[in-house]
RNA sequence: GCCCCCAUCGUCUAGUGGCCCAGGACGCCGCCCUUUCAAGGCGGUAACGGGGAUUCGAACUCCCCUGGGGGCACCA
């Protein structure tokens, strides 16, 4: 019951914007599907619209999918260059009467399909210049009128196809109204420039999202008027929506891929979550290496509901991720994150005990840096921020633990067990030292939740650790006990 | 308005007539550990939208309703 024909994928984005995250799902389960099944993924850029196309947007995307790792095996091949194949095309189907040209604007056809809708009639193109004579065709000419070409769709009967995820979706063709595939400028629009590219780039498998399912029977339709062989196989994954249940879009957060990047995720932990949106292995395990995800992929588990993007579970994933990276890749990182931040400021052995120290903790490579930023930032900029009032205000004789400290660390051994200052802070009295620690991490870090304090401490240095100490000091004024005279 | 798709814990999902008074994971809550916060360990909360039908038996099949989403461009 195998298909005998190999396995021909393809990506086929728009180049109107940085590569957006449900894009992205798209071209790695198109990945997947041609990685499994030993086939070829393409990547077409779909740029046939001039407006909003943008040569920077090409290179983007390609940089992206690289990022995330999904390789082409093909392309990018850009629809701007076949431009005469689909004319070619539009012309043989005039040709053929299954084309015709039309002569109203948008304008007018969006004011009467507007009109239909209000009279609770079918939207769409109204096929006022589907039989125009040709004496009306000069006629409009003469006005100065440019046609767009439209397709003309059957006028009954029924179109069907079965889709991989989902069965049979078929709709009447009654419902379908005539749409244009040469615009005025003789340009061609997605549905032709689509189907005349998969029919001659041989694609046998089209994966794609939902919001396309209804543009198939037309797809489909241009494509048996072109004379295109057996039909590819359809699958549609079911969408990715954001908190109100809507199409992800911007609003819901980050969504372009290099968001992600820059928010420190990790291309291997985003491949991971990406696939477990839609898509579950057999056996239920969620933590899957890539090449685990290939070997068990298919099309026959890809869900049906839209998925919500939960950021986080994609944060416990990616800190899994972090948590299992050899500690120098970590580094590296980290040391990339840190530098981009803080320049100059920032050296190679420091950034690797910070990596250490923080591996545990942390859930992107950007919560990373920040716990150590306390670490990089000059010390002129170095601020304790919103945070110092309320931890001051929380906190048991908040002076004199901080003389407690700086007393103890202006002569301990600087090592990390000899600088924990618990001891010296029971001697004065406070008997739940944790109590009082979130001061001394604020006063040191900048921020309550921050590396573990001795650690920072000590990879601060002793003299820019009492800096901080005195200057916290300093915030405090003098001691509830001594009278401020 | 018309057409299409979808419907299991808050979320991602497992489940294809009996193994399910529904399993896992994230989140959330509690406890433990602990140098604050995390991380980690242990435990807990929580779902088959409603109504019919088929069947000895339905989360799983069929129909209706309801709900959600998508499409209806000279965007893709």
């Amino acid at each position: 019951m195998t298909d005998a024909k190999p396995v021909r994928v393809r990506f086929a984005p728009a180049p109107t914007g940085s590569l957006h995250v449900g894009s992205a799902r798209t071209a790695l389960f198109n990945w997947l599907y041609a990685r499994h099944h030993g086939g070829t993924f393409v990547l077409r850029i779909e740029d046939t619209d001039a407006e909003r196309s943008r040569g920077e947007w090409i290179v983007g995307i390609q940089e992206a999918m690289r990022w995330l790792g999904l390789d082409w095996d093909e392309g990018p091949y850009l629809q701007s260059d076949r431009l005469d194949q689909y004319a070619a095309a539009a012309g043989r189907l005039l040709a053929a009467g299954r084309a015709y040209e039309c002569f109203c604007t948008p304008e007018e056809v969006k004011a009467r399909s507007d009109e239909a809708m209000k009279a609770g009639r079918p939207p769409g193109y109204d096929g006022r210049c589907r039989d125009l004579t040709d004496a009306e065709r000069a006629e409009h000419r003469a006005e100065g009128r440019l046609p767009s070409v439209r397709f003309r769709t059957p006028d009954s009967g029924s179109s069907s196809f079965v889709d991989l995820v989902r069965g049979e979706v078929s709709v009447e063709w009654s419902t379908v109204s005539d749409f244009v595939i040469l615009r005025t400028d003789a340009s061609p629009v997605f549905f032709l420039a689509n189907a005349v590219d998969d029919v001659e780039m041989g694609i046998t498998h089209i994966i794609r999202g939902e919001d396309l399912i209804d543009s198939t029977h037309r797809v489909l339709a241009l494509r048996a008027a072109l004379g295109g062989s057996d039909a590819p196989h359809y699958a549609h994954l079911p969408l990715l929506v954001g908190a109100d249940r809507a199409k992800l879009s911007k609003r819901h957060g980050a969504v372009a891929l290099e968001d992600f990047r820059d928010r420190g995720y990790l291309p291997d932990a985003l491949v991971n979550y990406l696939a477990l949106l839609g898509w579950a292995p057999a056996d239920g395990r969620e933590l899957l290496t890539r090449d685990e995800i290939v070997a068990d992929f298919d099309l026959d588990r890809v869900t049906h509901s839209a998925a919500f993007f939960d950021y986080k579970k994609l944060d416990w994933l990616n800190g899994e991720y972090i948590r299992a990276l050899p500690l120098d890749e970590l580094a590296e990182c980290v040391q990339a994150e840190s530098v981009l931040r803080f320049g100059d400021r920032v050296d190679a052995a420091t950034v690797h005990e910070v990596a250490r120290i923080g591996q545990e903790r942390s859930s992107t490579i950007a919560a990373l840096v920040d716990q150590a930023a306390f670490l990089f930032v000059a010390d002129d900029d170095f601020t304790v921020a919103e945070a110092w009032d309320k931890v001051v205000a929380k906190t048991e004789r908040p002076a004199e633990v901080l003389d407690a400290a700086i007393a103890h660390l202006r002569d301990c051994d600087w090592s990390i067990e000899a600088m924990d200052v618990r001891g010296a802070l029971e001697a004065i009295g406070i008997e739940k030292t944790r109590k009082v620690m979130p001061l001394l991490y604020v006063a040191v870090e900048g921020r309550a939740a921050g590396l573990p304090l001795f650690d920072a401490m000590h990879l601060l240095g002793r003299e820019r650790t009492l800096a901080r100490l005195a200057a916290a000091r300093r915030r405090i004024g003098s001691a509830p006990g001594e009278s401020a005279s």
